[in-house]
Formats: C-alpha cells, structure tokens, sequence
DNA sequence: TGATATAGTTAGCCACATCTAACAATTATA
DNA sequence: TATAATTGTTAGATGTGGCTAACTATATCA
C-alpha cells in the first residue's frame, strides 16, 4: 500500500470486494447502491483508487480491484468481519447494530487492538468446554439484570 | 441536543470539558494545543458550537460551556472512558493504545454496543471473586499463545 | 508606561467528499 | 434496427474542516 486511504475510499475498496464477493459483476451503480451515495461520487473515488493503482476500470467498463487493491480489501473486510464478530458473539449486540457499528469502527481501529479482540474470540473458541460457562453468565446478567443465582457477590455480613 | 454534533465538534467540545477538569481556565490556545490543531481551526469550531448553544465566548475571554454544553460534553466523555477502560481492563490492550482508540471510536459507536461494553465490564466487576478466573487465563493466553494447562481444550484421543 | 511577547481574530485558500443537472454511451426491447 | 430505458460521465455547486498570513487585542515586564 503506498498510500494511507480515507475513510470513504476503503469503504468504496471494500464494497467492490464485498460485491465481488457474490460473484457478481462490479459496476458504478452496484457501488452506489450498496453504499447509498450517487454515481457521481463513486466515478470519483474510484478515478482516486485507481491513480493509486487499487482499481482498474475502462470507461463504462467493469470495476475490477489489481492485486495490490485485493489485498487491501480483504484486509480492511477482514477487520469488518472480526469486529462485527465481537460485537455479535462476544457482546451480544444485534446483528444490525453489529453491523452497523462494524462498518465505522473498521477505519479507526488500530492493529493492537484488533488482535486483542481476534485472540479474545480464540481463547473463547479454545475454552475445554463447548461454551464457556461465563458467557452463559454475562447473557444472563443481560437479560435480567443480574448474574445467575449461584455466581453472585456475597455482599455484607462479614 | 438540538442538532447531531461532527466528530470534529464533538472533539471540540470535549476537549473544553477536559481541559476544565484539571481546573484550568480554558482559552483558545489550550483547545489547539489539546487537539493538535491551529488556532483559526479552533475559533471556527467555537462559532459553530456558541451558534448551537454549546458554549459561550466572549472575544478575547475564556470558553466556557453551557449547560447544555456541558450536559453534551460530559456524554461525549463518558464514553470515551468507558471505551478506553474495556480496551485496557478487558482486552489488554496498552494505555497508551486504548486510549488513541478510543478517542476516534468514541464518535462512532452506537447507543447499544456502548451499553452492551459497559455492561461486560460491570459483569466482570459483580464477579464472586475478585477477579475472574478467565480473565487470568485470557491474560495468560495473550502472553503465551496459549491456555493455561489444566483449561485446555482435549483434542484426539476420544 | 511603552515596547515586546503572546494570544485571538479575520480573510482567504485548499482538499475532501458529497451532490444535482445535463449530457453521452450502452443495453434492452418493441 | 430504431427507440426507450438504464447506466456512466462531466461540470459545477455545496458543506466541512483544516491551513497560512496578516492583523489586532491583551498581557508582561524592563
């Protein structure tokens, strides 16, 4: 990568991916559609990935991401991918807000963290038992409130 | 809050509030330096802020906060801290880290996994014990690569 | 108290990312 | 295959948020 992108040319990078993704073609409208912006916009974001050899495109062509733009791509869907999993499975966030919230954070997050998280979801996945026994517990504490009987502070008298 | 903030006023906004929890008066010179930015990029701002009634300034005088103001800045900051305690304090991730990500994923985050977060770690603080014993492990599983023994997941062998 | 240093303001510039409106190319279809 | 519908492009506008340079007000201190 030789270039740090904004924000909004990841998204547009990572939208071509994602519609890739679905063995569709690429095309400036599918762009606009899937990120809810005009065409205009996206003509001009992808003249920018493409000075920055990320995209290639012939006038009213397919959109088709160069290797260099694959591999940025799948690095920031990948970051999308993992925190839309924390967020989910970890945190018990809906699905739509996970989403949603993945979507913003994919740009700002820094690598530290992101494996924090990444190895957090591991030592989860590694637990000796199916499921770990307290994120059973921390649903619960969502869900009512409080921890389950049995798993709570003994509080006062001594 | 009459109308949404840009991540940028809300970086202003909070910026005056932090500066005056160390009791110092604030003027436009600290607010720069405190964000890194120019001055005439402060006074812009604060045009913008006193037109929503966020914060009053008198030319050449200090910044102070409305109560309004104030009511927004401490919201914005909340979170803030909320986020940069569960990077540290559940993820392990470094001070200095936690804290760079949470000033960006502060503007970001949505109402629910805000509160989703913030209930993870008070999960964690209700805990029986003092500390919980996953979270050790996890620690544990950060430093080396791998589960304490005894808390391994048995492969093979039936 | 007058000179100098510091802080604050204003004007004008630039980059970015969006948009609308008008036009051009391509594709679908009657 | 001519026409209509769709898609793509261009030009030009807007809003945001930053900047520098030049100027003004305030504060400091010799």
């Amino acid at each position: 990568m030789v270039k740090k992108l904004s924000q909004s040319l990841e998204d547009y990078l990572e939208a071509i991916h994602v519609i890739n993704l679905d063995n569709k073609v690429v095309r400036v409208k599918e762009v606009a559609d899937f990120l809810d912006v005009k065409m205009p916009s996206v003509v001009d974001a992808i003249g920018k990935l493409r000075e920055n050899n990320l995209v290639r495109h012939e006038k009213y062509g397919y959109l088709e991401l160069t290797d260099e733009g694959m591999k940025d791509a799948k690095k920031i869907h990948l970051k999308h991918e993992k925190i839309y999993k924390f967020f989910k499975d970890v945190l018990s966030v809906s699905d739509e807000t996970s989403k949603k919230d993945a979507c913003k954070i994919e740009h700002y997050i820094s690598r530290e963290t992101m494996d924090h998280m990444i190895k957090f979801m591991k030592f989860i996945d590694t637990c000796p038992y199916d499921y770990p026994e307290w994120m059973k517990h921390f649903k619960y504490y969502l869900k009512y409130g409080e921890r389950p009987s049995g798993c709570k502070k003994v509080t006062g008298n001594i």
